[in-house]
DNA sequence: GGGTAGCCTG
DNA sequence: CAGGCTACCC
């Protein structure tokens, strides 16, 4: 489901999850998932994005993520390491697209600023994508539990 | 006060 | 991932 919605709301997760009985519990735990899934993709972004610098690319627009490079290796193995399903292009483009706000976030020296993340953040939240209604089974969210 | 986001830690 | 804590908002 991420690679559709970095940011579902507790009510979006409810509504894909009809058989499941939300508790407290149960809700907040999906919740916390996303949110560690956020950090991971945030932290992989970032590393790839400084090693690009490092490699002194200058032209953003070379970088983007595909399904070929490291970058989507990492997520994949992460998010879909039995690849049980096919990664949306839609997912690529919004990994593409944080990458290189990452990118050029740093090359400017905005990482100075304790909170420069949070534009990126925000930009990122705006780019979530409907949900195919495929996920909205039981057996979803064993795969869940189990990725 | 309960629900979350964000950050840190194990 | 899960736990714990801070800070913000309704």
């Amino acid at each position: 489901m991420f690679f559709f919605t970095r940011y579902p709301s507790s009510t979006l997760l409810k509504t894909y999850f009809p058989d499941v009985q939300f508790n407290r519990c149960i809700t907040s735990q999906l919740i916390k998932w996303f949110s560690n899934f956020r950090e991971f993709y945030y932290i992989q972004m970032e590393k790839f994005a400084r090693q690009a610098i490092l490699e002194e690319v200058t032209d953003s627009n070379h970088l983007m993520v595909s399904r070929d490079s490291e970058l989507f290796r990492a997520l994949n193995m992460h998010y879909n390491k039995g690849n049980d399903f096919e990664v949306p292009d839609r997912f690529l483009e919004v990994a593409s697209r944080t990458l290189r706000e990452f990118f050029s976030a740093v090359r400017t020296g905005k990482d100075s600023d304790p909170s420069w993340k949070k534009p990126i953040y925000k930009i990122i939240s705006k780019l979530d994508s409907d949900i195919p209604d495929v996920f909205k089974s039981s057996s979803c969210l064993q795969e869940l539990l189990q990725s």
